[in-house]
RNA sequence: CGCGGGAUGGAGCAGUCUGGCAGCUCGUCGGGCUCAUAACCCGAAGGUCACAGGUUCAAAUCCUGUUCCCGCAA
């Protein structure tokens, strides 16, 4: 099929890659300008283009989809489909509408639970059991289409952001390759409205949401923990600096005797007294340096028992 | 030229401000102890202190340039 791929990020990555892999024409590959990132703040070319420039696809990287020289360019490939994974422009509904069978979307979410920018960041810090991905029709509304198919995921007390994106990107790319594969086959694809009533929204990550209250119990920092990994990363201070907190998991079998923010042992991961429980840090990352077992960690760094995390600088 | 931190035996760090014998924890190797061990004891190897130039009797340390790594901000 003649195929519009809308994508920028990395959990777009695998989609793209599957559907070249299965045969289908991919007329244009919409992604997102070129936008100053990093140190020095360089252009950079999103993961998505990066790829569509190795297999020599048509890159197209308009502002916006709201211009009309713009739309009249998306209408020209005469495509059969369109289809978005976290694209992060506005599709306007005259856009949705040029493809002959419609535009579909990945979500990395079990809709109607969690629509919106930040679905398993915001999953993984509910403590939801299971999440997963949803293939789904694009209408104008917020992830509001009528659903496809669906892959879920278990989320266990070692999963992290990063885990569960990598997951979910490959699961989404190969429920979106059979999904295309039914609509060549039949020109029709069966899709269940989402229940209304259960819906949730992810919002956005705030940066101020990293850094880590010791009060809260240890199950929920290792959330947050294992949620902000590997973006933006939980942080909390010690002594006196900022210290990024990449791996911790609850440690279920110990009361937690000290006031919330002490280290009570350094031996077999780092454990913190918590506001409930304690947290064994596994994985952290000192400024300048770079991120480090807990082991190797403080075989360099001076930690030892009755030290404090948090605090004021 | 957006702002800041860093580069020191295999790993992680101190030492740099105030120039004067290359240090610490871990690992590796050898020996000992032990029924045994990632435990403990004794010993050893391993570094042109990122690279290039400058100042100095003397530079890891001060000055200049370069490369690479990290954080912030986007």
């Amino acid at each position: 099929m003649k195929i519009i791929f809308a994508g920028t990020p990395d959990f777009a990555v695998p989609a793209l890659a599957a559907l070249i892999n299965a045969g289908h024409e991919i007329v244009m590959v919409l992604t997102q300008p070129d936008r100053p990132a990093g140190r020095g703040m360089k252009l950079k070319a999103s993961p998505v283009k990066v790829l569509s420039e190795q297999h020599g696809l048509f890159v197209f990287q308009p502002e916006t989809l709201k211009n009309e020289a713009v739309q009249a360019k998306i209408a020209q490939t005469h495509a059969d489909v369109m289809i978005v994974a976290a694209y992060g422009l506005i599709i306007p509904t005259v856009v949705l509408q040029m493809p002959k069978y419609g535009c579909y979307n990945i979500h990395a979410s079990l809709l109607p639970r969690w629509r919106g920018a930040a679905p398993i960041h915001r999953s993984l810090l509910a403590g939801d059991a299971e999440t997963g991905v949803t293939i789904m029709e694009v209408v104008p509304a917020l992830d509001a289409g009528a659903m496809v198919s669906k892959g879920e995921v278990p989320i266990t007390e070692t999963d992290t952001t990063q885990g569960l994106h990598d997951a979910l990107a490959a699961i989404g790319a190969g429920l979106m390759v059979e999904a295309m594969q039914t609509l060549a086959q039949t020109g029709y694809l069966a899709s269940t409205p989402q229940d209304e009533s259960q819906v949730t929204y992810a919002h956005k990550l705030e940066k101020a949401e990293a850094m880590i209250d010791w009060h809260k119990s240890a199950v929920e920092i290792s959330r947050q923990v294992r949620a902000f990994n590997p973006f933006p990363v939980a942080q909390s201070l010690l002594h006196g600096e900022v210290c990024r907190i990449w791996m911790a998991t609850s440690v279920d079998d110990m009361p937690s005797v000290a006031s919330p923010g002490t280290v009570l042992d350094v031996h077999d991961g780092i454990l913190v007294a918590c506001g409930g429980g304690v947290l064994r840090i596994s994985e952290l990352q000192a400024p300048g340096g770079k991120r480090l077992s807990a082991q190797v960690f403080t075989q360099g760094h001076a930690l030892k028992a009755g030290d404090q995390f948090g605090g004021a600088l």
